[in-house]
DNA sequence: CCGGTTGTTCAGCG
DNA sequence: GCGCTGAACAACCG
């Protein structure tokens, strides 16, 4: 569940309750989940991966990682992390990380940082990327303070896109060709977020988890690279190793 | 039924 | 103090 669009799709269907006060809070949470007891909600935003669930003065970080789940107006067969009970309506979140903020999230947060937000700013992302100029295609794409929200799946998606090997070297690239790196990080986002609300992500996977090359036949190379060993799954033959 | 993973943080080490 | 590595967390799918 927790690629950026993913997240963007919760905050979409977390709006009914923005201005609703909470009546009802529990949870195994280790934060001080009663301090939300009788607040409303004053907004619910995101920033790449991170959900936002902002009060006056502070706000919830909630983090996914791999495995949460939420469930609106119904409930999971297990105690969720923190459940929060409206006069109309609940909200459950499960397996996730949470943490209490002080403060505005507005003073937290670069918004144009993240690949679906309105303000974000490819120019500026360019930049980022000509100072790690030394870092991996594969890293680099998966750098949350370069391109907040994108994860293994659009990583391996995008760089199959623009036909680029995931072991290049960032400053062995074209001009043109970091440019196109950079807008297909935000364009694929969108696709995946469209895909995911139609239930038909995988079936748009071109190289991601594939056996073979959807352009040339050949077998998909499967490795775990980058900094992270995260699975990476490319075309040998197709994408261009820069290096 | 076991192995793998759409992610991050932190401890430990050199 | 740095970067690197591996562990920990945790749930679902194939």
């Amino acid at each position: 569940m927790p690629e950026g669009p993913s997240i963007v799709i919760l905050k979409e269907a977390l709006q009914p309750f923005k201005g609703k006060k909470i009546l009802e809070v529990s949870g195994s949470s280790k934060i001080d989940i009663q301090r939300m007891k009788g607040l409303k909600v004053e907004d619910f935003k995101s920033w790449g991966k991170h959900s936002l669930i902002c009060f006056r003065g502070f706000y919830l970080r909630i983090h996914m990682l791999m495995f949460g789940t939420y469930r609106i107006n119904e409930q999971k067969d297990a105690v969720p992390r923190l459940h929060l009970g409206f006069k109309q309506g609940e909200i459950n979140f499960y397996s996730c990380s949470i943490r209490l903020i002080e403060g505005d999230v507005n003073d937290d947060y670069d918004w144009s940082s993240d690949v679906m937000s309105e303000a974000w700013d490819a120019k500026l992302a360019e930049k980022k990327l000509k100072k790690a100029s030394k870092l991996n295609v594969c890293d680099a794409l998966l750098d949350q303070e370069t391109f907040a929200g994108v994860g293994n799946i659009i990583k391996n998606e995008v760089l199959f896109r623009i036909k680029v090997h995931p072991k290049s070297i960032i400053d062995k690239l074209s001009s043109k060709k970091l440019k196109e790196l950079v807008k297909e990080a935000s364009n694929y986002s969108f696709d995946f977020y469209e895909w995911k609300k139609l239930f038909e992500l995988k079936k748009h996977w071109l190289i991601y988890k594939k056996k073979e090359c959807p352009r040339c036949k050949l077998p998909v190379k499967k490795d775990h690279i980058g900094k992270g060993k995260r699975l990476t799954c490319y075309c040998d033959n197709c994408q261009v190793l820069y290096k």
